[in-house]
DNA sequence: AATGAATGAGGGTTCATTCAT
DNA sequence: CATGAATGAACCCTCATTCAT
């Protein structure tokens, strides 16, 4: 009993310590990609950066390609979890929920400089890592699911016409990453407020009963 | 007499064959990170990509960098050509060459796949690179004067009121950016001509007696 | 007392685990060794196939180095007494005897293919590693002492002149050597029969009376 | 035409040059390999041997692995084209030919310490390169293929029956690697004298009229 | 006694850069 | 101007060994 409790119990400890460390390499990895660039982002500075030994990356991941791809991989489920998380903190509306992933869009938990550069930096590289193109569509797409079927339900119940849910989705979910890359670029001259002005701006075309010019 | 014509001849001749290199190198770099991506791309590749040998990048350029950044320059410099030309090529009022500029963004030349990667690829590396920041500040920074300043035109001229030339052309110039990524990472989901029209739609909102909603 | 006895007990029963997992991982060793070669075997690959965890190399044996010389040490002990049993059980006559080790030479428990690929991998590696050089050199000459040993009785007993034992046996011991390395180099044109059938032929020559040319 | 025969010489010069690097290396090798071993030998250890710079291995050969192959082939030609040297050197009957290569089997220049270490370096290694294998296979062949012509003809014309010509060649090629082995091992016991002289003896059994027995 | 996460020295390999030709 | 062999720093990765559990 006391030895079966004993080693489930290191066991449980074990396991949760792997999570934590690879949840501290990626950390690591997002700082120094976000300092340093994808391509000059070595295994050595990963570590360094984690307080770790060098080693420890082939054994929590595979490879460094396969760290990188994990990231990724946290990156995107960190953001659609924040989406998730707005949408029910949000008003019962669709549109309540449009906005409120709007807000998200801009708040500075998911337009933190360091991410932005990160989100960046992969996209760069993605044109010829299927894998990372793979996860990035994937996380595009699910993100204009959710705001194609919000924008479909405001068409709906506010009765607009002529106007087709996936445009005016896949036109702010452009619009959106073409901010980031503003702020990122040329942060003095585009701070978050006006982008998210920007962004309501362009929602106030589609749905004026729902969004107000700002 | 004669030696000096034949040798300003024969230096007008190498000029021009430096300055062709140079091109050929360029136009390899290209290709070559729009197959490997940045980090990937080696000057071995770019060499090869040309058909030259391997010595020359670093007698035409001093260094890998600046190769880099001489791409960089000469896709920026191309881009704002092609800008100036389709503006000439346009109709006389400010509208007329702001459409041209919308179509000019999503024309084979300026949409082709490989150069978008390039783009990105840059974008991705800017960031930890002050030169490459830069460059594309200023090529941002070119191109929104342009449009703002078009925009300003069509406000004055059009008689539009509560409306920000600046706010328009910085959505604009973040939503071409956001849908050449849409165009770039999910080609099939996003075709040309869809990526102008949720343009235009955008330009509708801002001024509905220039631009007709698609 | 009792618990003394108990001790002891445990103890002796330890010893045996101990002794026992010694023998699995030797074994997991020379299954290693003969499936992947000298240099790549790592004491991962040893431990993965002997089903035990990675540290237990470093309890029982001191060091990778070790772990190899015990293997080596284990197969040139499992051999000597492959040799013993095998004249044991032959016939009186030195003849019998001598006739009894080429027989167990080319049987299927010495002539595995496994086991002769770890042979030859640590005759490879022997020369620049003083021990296995020692062990090997050791095992070689107390085989030699015994064949030269049958052979001096064979001369003497069957009257045979103007023959060295010592050079039968030294040319017995290398033509084994030979026809393993043939075996295990190309087994296709060399069944253990006819490396069998060599080397009786060649003690023909020296033991006319004693072995028949097959 | 002063430009062409400048450019062949140039060139000319460079493939001989690239020839040269490729043997410097190859020796450095074999040297390395000897003295350290085939798994402890290191690229490092090759070039500093070689007195040339690290990346020189991957610029001639592709990797490590094909250094060590074009080492076993170059060990093996060199072995090959000394048969054939010993044999048009030696006299005109087939008996006189097979004891040159005999001869050859322990002359200094190939029954170098430095060299049998090699080669038993890389049987040890060929059971789990199926490249080496293949090479020490051809070579194997190559060798068994001469000497079994020449028994062949000793047979056909000294007039032996009841002996095939295949068996003695297989027993002679094992006998002289099993010696090899010998004087790698104990190169005391075993001085090359010694092994040629065993080497005969076995000759003279299978054909006594053409060797005598030493 | 047994486990396997952690360490970091050392390995093979790549590649920007140099320079003799 | 042009070439590509040569260099060696720096990279990613492997793996024997250690040690907390």
């Amino acid at each position: 009993m006391k030895k079966d409790n004993k080693n489930t119990g290191a066991r449980g400890k074990r396991e949760k310590n792997k999570e934590l460390r690879r949840l501290q390499l990626i950390r690591a990895t997002i700082r120094s990609v976000a300092r340093r660039g994808f391509a000059e982002t070595t295994m050595a500075d990963v570590t360094r950066e984690a307080g770790l030994s060098l080693g420890l990356i082939n054994l929590h991941f595979k490879s460094k390609d396969r760290l990188m791809e994990e990231t990724l991989r946290h990156l995107s489920g960190e953001y659609e979890s924040a989406c998730f998380a707005a949408m029910a903190s949000a008003g019962p509306t669709a549109a309540d929920k449009l906005r409120a992933l709007v807000e998200l869009d801009f708040s500075p938990r998911v337009c933190d400089r360091r991410k932005l550069a990160v989100w960046f930096s992969f996209w760069g590289e993605a044109r010829s890592r299927p894998t990372y193109q793979q996860i990035c569509a994937r996380n595009d797409r699910r993100y204009e699911k959710i705001v194609t079927d919000l924008c479909q339900e405001i068409i709906e119940v506010g009765g607009y016409a002529g106007i087709r849910a996936a445009t005016v989705a896949n036109g702010l979910s452009a619009l959106v990453n073409g901010l980031w890359l503003d702020m990122l670029m040329t942060p003095d001259d585009m701070p978050p407020e006006n982008a998210r002005d920007i962004s309501v701006f362009y929602l106030s075309h589609a749905f004026p009963n729902h969004f107000a010019n700002p």
